[in-house]
DNA sequence: CGGACAATTGAGACGCGTCAAAACTCGTGG
DNA sequence: CCACGAGTTTTGACGCGTCTCAATTGTCCG
């Protein structure tokens, strides 16, 4: 994505989200399928995500999970401020972390009027995310909504080749609002009619429409 | 949660969002469907509902209309900062609004911590609330997210009598992301089965269980 | 190479959307 | 005070899309 302040050494950077965990996060890693943070528990730590792919969980008192979000390298975990999780923090792949206390997060975010209006615009951010997924699931069909949701993926992480899709089936049936056979058959479906391509399940690109197929190589 | 206006005595409250509105914002009014503001239109306003509720509206390309949220008294509307409004904000019923502009809103916010974690606050409740409208509309039937929305409603405005539905079923439609028929013949159901009472079209209750002083006709 | 899990495909049932018409509400004017 | 008309709500009938249950195929790792 950017390249944020790569070097912790006497920069001028000495406000913002990045320089707080900079200067004060412990790196942590999380295996597959870990949980980083369960919901209900006190949230007492806040995170950035160095690398890999986490979901945010929400489960119900009958046991059906929801996904409201997938979250990527530079996303942050914890900047509400609530005193417990109110969604569980799963590791989809193997996760790098960046992790500091939430008394010390708040402490410096208090004296960094930086660090405070990101917050502010990172809440925003996600405010939007959720209203356009709800308006997904209002009014689409399921393709569409499959459709929709990689294609948001793919130009999360641009690249022209084939990018990896971290998450199973089930993952992204959660997160639509459908079953898993759904999920599939709808991948089939723009598979065969050349919307997507794929490699293997895991892999996936969208080709250009004056792009037969082949790898896009120079010219966008 | 924290000592908000607990104290209606003489002054001390110099900070707070309240306070900001209070000392700095004009009331304005505004009639019944009308649009206090509009998507992609610039948000140089910020506004606190004083009376009324009001829903906010996504617009999509095609047209299709998805009601992220209403808002009633004390709700506001602008936090998010952002330079143009992503949704457009309708009176629903005759609204009462304090209003002030956003340049003086975001000035006055730099120089009060309280406010500004006020913000914060409220924003994280909206996602919160977000992220359980995408659960309900994940994994209920459609008379499910009616009684749910109906609750949830009744709750906010506690009253053991009779409350108004101030919005139509179409709204109620586009906030749950059924059709209007569904919506009335979840109310139907809903009704029949002694679940709620209705006077009218847009008044209703929920009996309580043991039913107090309301008369459940004929068992079910 | 084999076993466990994930993904795909199939068949049938049911809930919700769509189209259509009737009943109701409320404001307006005779 | 009642009658009228436009908009809203309710009810009905039918088709389609998605869920459920089930079996098969594919994939990854030991």
């Amino acid at each position: 994505m950017e390249d944020h302040a790569r070097f912790p050494m006497h920069r001028e950077r000495t406000e913002g989200l990045d320089a707080i965990f900079d200067s004060m996060a412990t790196q942590i890693k999380v295996g597959q399928g870990g949980t980083i943070a369960a919901q209900g528990q006190p949230a007492d730590h806040v995170f950035r995500i160095l690398r890999g792919h986490v979901r945010s969980c929400v489960y119900s008192e009958t046991g059906d999970r929801s996904i409201p979000q997938f979250l990527g390298s530079g996303d942050y975990l914890g900047l509400v401020g609530a005193r417990a999780w109110s969604s569980s923090q799963e590791a989809i792949e193997t996760v790098v972390l960046a992790s500091m206390s939430r008394t010390a997060f708040e402490t410096a975010l208090a004296s960094d009027p930086v660090a405070t209006a990101e917050v502010r615009v990172r809440l925003a951010e996600q405010v939007d995310a959720h209203a356009r997924l709800l308006a997904l699931m209002a009014h689409t069909s399921a393709v569409e909504r499959v459709q929709a949701f990689l294609q948001r993926f793919a130009a999360s992480r641009k690249s022209n080749g084939y990018v990896s899709l971290p998450m199973g089936r089930q993952d992204i049936a959660d997160h639509l609002g459908l079953s898993m056979e759904t999920v599939s058959r709808s991948i089939s479906t723009l598979r065969a009619s050349g919307e997507i391509e794929l490699r293997g399940a895991s892999f996936f690109r969208i080709p250009s429409p004056c792009d037969p197929h082949g790898h896009i190589a120079h010219a966008a």
